[in-house]
DNA sequence: GCATGAAATTTCAAGCTTGAATAATTTTCA
DNA sequence: TGAAAATTATTCAAGCTTGAAATTTCATGC
């Protein structure tokens, strides 16, 4: 956090910030999809099985007494109807159950079951596998620079709350 | 690029490096996730279009000769199959045109309209300055930190060849 | 009690995405 | 030449994703 040359961070649109930070979204979003690809194809090969499907998965992992509908599409950051089908597919595999709610009518707890632990704690071992064989190449300074970047990009914004897969 | 206390950059598995590999991408997916929200919900309430029309449109108007079919799926590295549908809807929108190859009647050029043109470009520049909200406000040192590290990744990975979008 | 609004979930239409299969054309090269 | 391989694009089934509408149930206040 030195200042250099830097005249206070300045929030202008100048054309030159403009275009870097064009140049900065423009790189990440191709690493990032690239890392996604990686991850989609290897679950796909090596699992049978999809992204979503992971991330949802990884989600019922971590609560182990399980989450309801509103509480797993929130956690994912994706919209109600899309967990449905997801879950859906999930339990006709039998790697997902429903169970009611007690005292409320409407709601459903959605929770793996063992065999569907077991899956994903294979899958979850061989993902960390994956991600560290893009990442881990990286020097370790690099690693933290890159962490602690992404960090005041988060606190800059608003895209707190609401934690993501990581098993 | 110091050294400091980092013996080589080791690439081995050990425990602590996978754990920090799967932070810095779980990082990194959530704030690409969270941008291109960002961009998807301007462009539907902005401009009432979706991320993909966007894509395509942002290749072929770089492209202002056209592109074949096969040339732009590679560009945004997607399957055939979709641009096919994409530029379908595009088409009926009036904002591209399909004209035949002229010594190959298998392939057929794509290439925006005039009002393709004229709407992207607005477009565009809105999504200059979306991108500028979110990425502007960072120091300029940080923003040059990071577009190093991600180039360290792009080179450590094979993931070069074809552009992106960009405007 | 009971109406009214909030909450939880599903349903739905539209569109995106993929990988595989198909069809048409061009290229290669024996 | 002419058969086999490669290229180009579309079609297809399956699944993902969204936002909006509909349904059911719950909570609140009168």
């Amino acid at each position: 956090m030195s200042s250099k040359n830097n005249p206070s961070a300045s929030r202008k649109t100048e054309p030159e910030q403009v275009k870097q930070s064009l140049r900065v979204w423009l790189k990440m979003l191709k690493a990032t999809k690239h890392v996604e690809a990686v991850v989609r194809e290897n679950l796909r090969v090596k699992f049978d099985t999809t992204l979503p499907r992971f991330d949802v998965m990884a989600a019922l992992y971590r609560f182990e007494e399980g989450l309801k509908m509103s509480e797993l599409s929130s956690a994912l950051r994706v919209s109600n109807g899309n967990v449905t089908g997801i879950i859906e597919r999930l339990v006709s595999d039998g790697a997902v159950l429903r169970v009611p709610v007690a005292g409320d009518k409407r709601a459903m707890l959605v929770r793996l079951t063992q065999r569907g632990r077991d899956e994903f704690a294979k899958m979850a071992a061989a993902h960390e596998l994956w991600i560290n064989e893009i990442f881990g190449g990286l020097p370790g300074d690099v690693t933290a620079g890159l962490l602690a970047t992404l960090d005041t990009i988060e606190h800059a914004q608003g895209l707190h709350s609401g934690e993501e897969h990581d098993a």
